[in-house]
RNA sequence: UUAGUAUCUCAGAUGAUCGCUUGUGUUUUUACAAGAGGAAAGUCCGGACACUAUAGAGCAGGGUGCUAGAUAACGUCUAGUGGGAGUGAUCCUAAGGAAAGUGCAACAGAAAAUAACCGCUAUUUUAUAGUAAGGGUGAAAACGUGAGGUAAGGGCUCACGAACAACUAUGGAGACAUAGCUGUGGUGUAAACCCCACCUAGUGCAACACCAGAACAAAAGAUUAAGAUUGCUCGUCAUCUUUUAAGUUGGUGGCUUGAAGUAUAUAGCAAUAUAUACUCUAGAUAAAUGAUCAUCAAAUACAGAAUCCGGCUUAUGAGAUGCUAAAGUU
């Protein structure tokens, strides 16, 4: 991802849920804030995707991470830049019963009720 | 064919477009190569490796428990012995010691280990003595059958049989087996304490080493005797929780060439060992191995490496082969 950074510090985390604004969709929530220094020469977004435990074991959480990742990765270049974004899958998301289109959906709607695209 | 039993194999492949991690070469953004499991899981054992107030003394504690072999080691594996389950193939088995000592044996039953409640017999008459043949219970009740004997009974005696122990002989490397002879009648339980034999320091890669830089933020509350350092003898350190504040927690090595894998040969019933040749096969760190489409009849179970190996246990889809039992056909 040519644009982004990955989000590692736990109290930007949680800076972000204080601080920032959210879009509900059906299976996930975005969480979006300005970065520490904004303006408008940024060239970098920071990104994360948080699952929890209760979706199921490892290998179904690696496969809801990958499918947000990959999402993320597609609809990148098209993204204000200069935002922390977290996607948090809902605790009743299993993925079973989700493919890769619902999901993409899903999030670009959320992009587009925090508006986020150019 | 059905049912069972043992062993083994596989765990989607190919192509296109867009991406991720590592390595190599070009060179400044491109090319090539490699990229999760049989259990990666549980963390239940054993080791390698690292460190330490183990190397002072012991005690305590913990583990294992038929024999022989294998192994770096093991609580694992292989081949056997005894015991048990099954018609059978086959499977299970912590399997030393109960006359060293202590404890326990629910309910039921007269009684659970110094057996006398009922019954039977004798004498005296309402008590004493003898007696385990008969009696319901129970997981377990004082060897079984028959004869003799007796007041009545009883291994009290005898015959046959079963059990246990010692000795002798034969076979075996050994556990042990077979036979003979002598003796015994002292219930079970040691995955109860215990005794005996053997083994055993602790903590885990967040170990540990190096480089750079910063420096022990503030407030409130709780515990003063608990916690950490080895369970004890001696010494050392106060610790924890919550809230607030984009406070710090960086980088490199350790890290994958290894008790490695594949093939062949030799030794061995086997586990395994030795020799030769060839191969290099994940190494991330908010954590890579993915998304979409097409074809193959269909691709769907359990499930994601985190220092590395050997096992065990648990979860689970599909298939193959050998053997066993029953029924049927030729």
């Amino acid at each position: 991802m040519k644009y982004t950074l990955r989000i590692k510090k736990n109290n930007v985390f949680k800076y972000i849920f204080k601080k920032g604004i959210y879009s509900k969709g059906n299976f996930v929530v975005v969480h979006v804030c300005k970065t520490k220094n904004f303006n408008q020469t940024n060239t970098n977004n920071f990104f994360a995707v948080c699952v929890s435990k209760k979706n199921g074991n490892s290998v179904k959480r690696n496969r809801l991470k990958r499918l947000a990742r990959e999402v993320y990765r597609q609809e990148e270049e098209n993204l204000k830049r200069g935002y922390n974004i977290v996607i948090i899958y809902k605790k009743e998301t299993l993925s079973d019963k989700v493919n890769f289109f619902t999901i993409k959906d899903d999030i670009i709607n959320c992009f587009k009720d925090l508006d986020l695209y150019e």
